[in-house]
RNA sequence: GCCGCCAUAGCUCAGUCGGUAGAGCGGCUGAUUUGUAAUCAGCAGGUCGGGAGUUCGAUCCUCCCUGGCGGCUCCA
């Protein structure tokens, strides 16, 4: 049976005249048909489909029903169409299967069915929808014709450019690659595991203990179905002044002003420190890549993302989408034994890149191009994959515990290693210390065995994955990356993929959506003290006091390494305080006659009530709220007078 | 990528039933020297996103493009 897969707005049929004898007469309402948001199906049935009718009926049946489900159609449209195949079945024998392919298909679907009739030449108006899903071939055997492999196949790739759709996309070459079409047919199953490391089911789970967990176990499994909005981050990244769009790009690239930079440079410090600490070698790899490397090749296959591409001369290049690949490289050629692992390699990658579909990109939920810091570490066995992996679980926590950012805990796993790991799975239950959303497969679609995700939920209730780690059981071998083992034998090591804050912009994407949620309810926005832009600003009251102001400033700065502004407008002090506290910046001082004076400073916590305090107990209270944490100078001028504006 | 909506001053937006435009904020200048969320006045800012079409005439109507948003799809 050869089948293709159209998802439909619109389609229309009418038969015109038998195109067989043997076609049986039809009444009027037969000849005619209409549906709207259908899965069209069109079907030829095949010569080798003969012996195992009913069986072939079946599995055809389980294919629409699958497409069905992630399509989300509303009626299906059975349309005989022999044109798919080049070795029909007879006649009599493909109208019985289209008979049972009806017949079957009420209770199967689950939807109304239209059915084109069989035997005739019908003219038909088809409008496609043009998502990646929208048309799709597949081959469906019986037992008899399928040797050794007996059930389902995927003939092809989705393609693009439709009968009577726009026409065919300038598409660079593998855009699409076997993984992403691999993983549209994936199935798994949801569960919840508690923090005692028991495996209860979705539909046994009671979610109304944890609304926010319930919520994003919605969201995994069903998407939203809240009516949108522009999501308020984006509003707040302009505002700010951190993040812009640039029109002059692509669509999901932006410009980044000094105070934005300044944040997303804090957060890579933060990062790459915390790895530098787990023992990360730090490295540097190219951002383009030959899509003729051998290697490379087969790995893109594997991997799901549309890739920018670049030409060059007359060859092909295309825009990491991760560091993966040039960290494989440098595996590769390094000579290690067992005592050398774990060996951890870190990249700081800015940038990576994937063409992701214009509908997908949402402020800096998702971007055509972001910074990822991306950690791959090799291990000589499970038990230090297991090891390893619990490890950086828990710099996962820590990170977003900095950046003040509450999340859910997802976990995928292929049965086969839940199965065998039961000490690992309840150590990870145990580690999280909160129900976690588990999705099992049954089969290994990827490259790894099991793999976490944070996710915070944003102001609408969708969830974006921030720190991930993977453990990847294929890589090692696919790209020749060897260690020699204590019995002196060379062996392929296990990788672990990690990137521990997730895509440094969907940091700042996570923390905006966190305190617009925060000031729906009434509360103060704020950045954690650390990655505040200006952490402090001095007010002069009056002009005779900017100089003393500067003086202060500086002196703060040089003490506690903090970034200190000084509003010298010719503003009075009400404005200067609106202002300050519209910027979010935490710590606010007024500074008069009273202080010059020698008086306390009064100062305005954003976070708290007011206090009063002497230049030491200031500087003390500024290097406690910053912690450990990088520092890094504003890079603007400290007076406001001199300040441009990025953004009205 | 599909469907829908949107694009007017640096920003947020109003407006023109087709006759080339306004406000507030911001900016500049001047006055003001201020004690915990907006000091006052004056001035300067616009190819009405880009291209084509219809029209005597298009910011307004139509089509295409670009960008944004929402939904779908997607989302290691």
């Amino acid at each position: 049976m050869k089948l293709l897969f159209i998802h439909a707005d619109r389609l229309s049929f009418e038969a015109r005249k038998p195109a067989l004898r043997s076609a049986p007469p039809l009444a009027p309402e037969e000849a005619k048909g209409e549906a709207n948001e259908a899965l069209v199906v069109f079907y030829s049935v095949e010569a080798g489909d003969v012996p195992d009718l009913p069986l072939v009926v079946d599995r055809t049946l389980a294919e629409v029903e699958n497409v069905l489900g992630q399509v989300k159609a509303e009626r299906v449209v059975l349309y005989p169409y022999a044109h798919l195949s080049q070795n029909l079945a007879p006649p009599n024998e493909a109208q019985k299967a289209g008979e049972l392919l009806k017949a079957g298909a009420p209770a199967r679907l689950k939807v109304p069915i239209v059915s084109a009739p069989f035997g005739y030449y019908k003219a038909f108006e088809l409008k496609a929808k043009g998502h990646p899903l929208a048309e799709l071939s597949r081959s469906v055997v019986g037992v008899a014709s399928a040797g050794a492999a007996p059930g389902v196949s995927l003939v092809n790739k989705p393609s693009k450019g439709a009968p009577g759709s726009a026409p065919p996309a300038k598409a660079p070459p593998m855009q699409e690659s076997e993984a992403l079409t691999r993983e549209k047919k994936l199935v798994s199953q949801w569960f919840v595991l508690t923090p005692e490391a028991k495996l209860v089911p979705v539909t046994e789970y009671d979610f109304t203990k944890d609304p926010e967990f319930g919520a994003f176990y919605r969201y995994e499994t069903q998407g939203t179905r809240q009516a949108g909005e522009e999501p308020p981050h984006v509003r707040l990244m302009r505002e700010l002044e951190l993040v812009d769009y640039e029109p002059a790009s692509d669509a999901g690239n932006f410009r980044w002003y000094p105070k934005g930079q300044l944040i997303k440079r804090l957060l890579q410090e933060q990062c790459s420190e915390v790895i530098r600490r787990a023992g990360g070698m730090r490295v540097e790899t190219p951002i383009m890549y030959d899509y003729e490397h051998p290697a490379l090749k087969r790995y893109l296959d594997r991997f799901p993302a549309r890739q920018y591409v670049l030409r060059s001369e007359d060859k092909d290049y295309f825009l990491r989408f991760a560091a993966c690949f040039g960290q494989y490289m440098i595996f590769h050629d390094m000579v290690m034994g067992r005592k050398d692992l774990p060996a951890r390699l870190y990249e700081l990658t800015h940038y990576s890149f994937r063409r992701e579909q214009t509908g997908e990109l949402s402020g800096l939920r998702r971007l055509r191009t972001f910074t990822m810091p991306d950690m791959h570490t090799l291990v000589a066995d499970y038990a230090q994959a297991k090891h390893e992996f619990l490890e950086q679980f828990q710099l996962c926590q820590r990170w977003m515990a900095d950046l003040g950012v509450p999340y859910n805990a997802a976990v995928r796993f292929v049965r086969g290693f839940y199965d065998e790991n039961p000490d690992f799975v309840q150590a990870l239950a145990k580690a999280n210390g909160r129900p976690m959303l588990v999705e099992m497969w049954e089969d290994r679609f990827f490259y790894f065995v099991t793999k976490m995700e944070f996710h915070p939920l944003d102001t609408q209730g969708r969830a974006a994955a921030l720190s991930t780690v993977q453990i990847d059981v294929e890589n090692g071998e696919r790209f020749g990356i060897q260690y020699t083992d204590s019995d002196g034998k060379r062996k392929h090591p296990l990788i672990l993929h990690a990137s521990i804050p997730g895509a440094i912009e969907r940091n700042l994407y996570a923390i905006l959506e966190n305190e617009a949620k925060k000031m729906a309810k009434g509360q103060k926005g704020a950045f954690p003290f650390w990655l505040s832009p200006v952490q402090v600003r001095v007010l002069p009251v009056s002009d005779p006091f900017v100089e003393p102001c500067l003086k202060l400033a500086s002196e703060i700065e040089s003490r506690t390494g903090a970034r200190v502004d000084v509003d010298d407008r010719d503003e009075g002090i009400g404005r200067k305080i609106r202002d300050a506290e519209r910027e979010w910046v935490p710590l606010i001082l007024v500074y008069g006659e009273k202080e010059a004076g020698g008086a306390k400073l009064q100062v305005r916590v954003r976070d708290g009530p007011a206090l009063s305090l002497s230049a030491p107990e200031l500087f003390e209270e500024v290097g406690r709220r910053q912690g450990d944490k990088p520092r890094a100078p504003l890079g603007l001028p400290t007076r406001l007078n001199l300040r441009p504006i990025f953004r009205g």
